[in-house]
DNA sequence: AGCGCTCGCGCAAACGCTTGCGCATCCTTG
DNA sequence: CAAGGATGCGCAAGCGTTTGCGCGAGCGCT
């Protein structure tokens, strides 16, 4: 069932099916009836690839994200998938483990199979990266939530500001140890998000202190445990900032297990939202990023790239809403809250 | 920089280059060297869509599901993930939004993408449907979770008898009024978890009562709405089985906005586990399928299809475990509960 | 009747790769 | 030293499309 045998069966030419297919130039009314027909009758179906070779393009766009069960970048996918196939673009998607070796292999194998173009959260920037790959290859790329290099489009959420805001927002509560869990080091939403937090002790003049710091491995287990022994120092804070979602899930049970009450014992906010973040007690403080926002203007920088591959790049920058709930310690009016009605009430 | 460019430079043909990039026919030592080396200094990448072309093999798999932000298939998918990328497959991910439409047209453009074969979670096998189309192309596929058809390989929780048996629980808690929240109708999972309940109603010979019944569309929102009209009727169940993971977010919702306590008022069960379970308090009673394995399986049943093609369909089901937690009322003993470390201390 | 247009379509050359076939060259052996 | 067998490689025919070029038929006009 190739366009050749559509043609016979049509008593056509292939040039003819192939340009009644992609309604490429004029033909009679009659002729294409047969053919559409001729199609029906043998089953045919396009082969894409074989198009793609001529036309040196596949219509397909590469995506490669650290984790596919994280629902930060589950959202930022959605928002992608949405975007893209309305513009009749299908998705490629790999897993990079957040491992720069992987990620490498994922980028060639997204490369080799000709992708139009690339969107990607990247693990590293580091020479010999997918990075570096793709600037050698000259790959339309755009980097999503990880801003690793000017040379790219890219989009991502504000980060050291708010991230600042929330270490303030303990500070005015009263806090004056407010510890942190970071992410994995080299992202560079840990660096900001850690800059941000010393910023905001700096505007509070409150001292930084390495003892309030843990690292998290932007995952839920490591967390668990830094929390774990954080809580175990001489002098453990009282307020705590969690730089994701993931930590954030780790943080808490960190806090259960040893017995502390939050936010009486330990206030704590984290950086991202979570679903359930209205469905437990004390309700979660957090500030969240856009992340379908994201996805989109990751999608519409491509865009723009395609159409135009010479144009310098863009960074865009997406601000996150604060999502006062009560984890940080208030009580905060329900009115003028930003929480959806299903999650105004208290338990 | 095709292997034309790259045989010039190394001053051989381009049968030499494919046959020492796929090492497939024995090469001299020598020239392989300056292959490699033309290769490196042109910067060569293969063109995985010409050879394709002549293969006739992709090494891609397409996999469709109905949201990409259901934890529960981004669990299913992260395994696959794993597994195709292990084997050396590409993932082609679409997200068909659980609407038949989008569903077909997903189906199309990832058979036009010569896809070697399919995993799908089906939303509909109605005619007309993506699995008519698989079927009359003939394309290897295998269905997850959904069981829609016994013509395909498949694989997916058991749904019945675990549903069952949630409810007999509650019945020997002593429960007589155990309501349901229901999925999408036309889901097979749907259709098997509402017979589990009804089974395990007549196994206790509690009457079935549709008062009882209210059907969540899957989804948060929709399962909000849902309970709280369920819990408006005159005489509301006291204890409730909910028939996925996102819909007990839009149930919990409910209850809270209802001012029910949770197990007091009214008994919490559901079927799917979630991230947070432990989190909330009281801690989620679930019955969770094995989402790894699922997709685990998929892949294999897959890639037992793709090596013979001729073999008769399988259908796989795996059975969930019960995770005793507390909102189903009961405070079980926390040694040998298959609950993580993290997760078992009480707040 | 002849000219030039328009209209509709077919021909065949790519696209970048794989692979069966066959030709040198060199080594082994009787 | 001739013959046969390895060994190493090039040639060219595809794979299923797209697309520039060009040709024939039909029409309106003078």
């Amino acid at each position: 069932m190739t366009m050749a045998d559509v043609a016979r069966a049509a008593g056509v030419s292939v040039s003819t099916v192939s340009h009644v297919i992609n309604d490429t130039r004029v033909v009679r009314e009659q002729t294409r009836e047969s053919v559409l027909q001729a199609i029906e009758r043998t089953g045919y179906t396009h082969n894409t690839i074989a198009r793609a070779l001529v036309t040196a393009s596949t219509r397909t766009i590469g995506l490669t994200i650290p984790v596919v069960t994280n629902p930060f970048f589950t959202d930022v996918v959605h928002a992608i998938e949405t975007e893209t196939s309305t513009a009749s673009y299908t998705l490629l998607l790999v897993d990079s483990s957040d491992d720069p070796d992987h990620e490498l292999r994922a980028v060639r194998a997204l490369h080799g199979r000709r992708v139009d173009g690339m969107i990607i959260a990247p693990t590293s920037s580091a020479p010999g990266s997918a990075l570096a790959y793709l600037a050698a290859n000259s790959v339309p790329t755009v980097l999503v939530d990880r801003l690793a290099s000017e040379d790219f489009d890219q989009v991502g959420p504000d980060n050291e500001e708010p991230t600042a805001a929330l270490v303030q927002h303990f500070a005015e509560l009263g806090h004056r140890r407010i510890g942190m869990v970071a992410g994995l080091p080299g992202l560079t939403t840990t660096k900001e998000r850690l800059r941000g937090y010393r910023l905001g002790l700096a505007r509070c003049e409150l001292p930084y202190d390495a003892g309030l710091l843990v690292q998290g491995a932007s995952q839920a287990e490591p967390a668990r445990q830094a929390v774990h022994d954080l809580l175990a120092r001489p002098n453990p804070p009282s307020a705590l900032v969690v730089a994701n979602n993931l930590m954030t899930i780790g943080a808490l049970r960190a806090l259960r297990e040893a017995g502390k009450r939050v936010p009486d014992d330990v206030g704590l906010a984290s950086f991202d939202d979570v679903e359930w973040a209205d469905l437990i007690s004390p309700r979660l403080t957090t500030m969240a990023p856009p992340r379908l926002e994201l996805g989109r203007t990751a999608v519409q920088l491509l865009m723009c790239r395609l159409a135009d591959p010479t144009r310098s790049p863009r960074t865009v920058r997406l601000e996150p809403t604060f999502i006062h709930r009560e984890s940080c310690g208030c009580n905060p009016t329900r009115a003028g809250s930003p929480e959806p009605p299903a999650a105004r009430e208290k338990p």
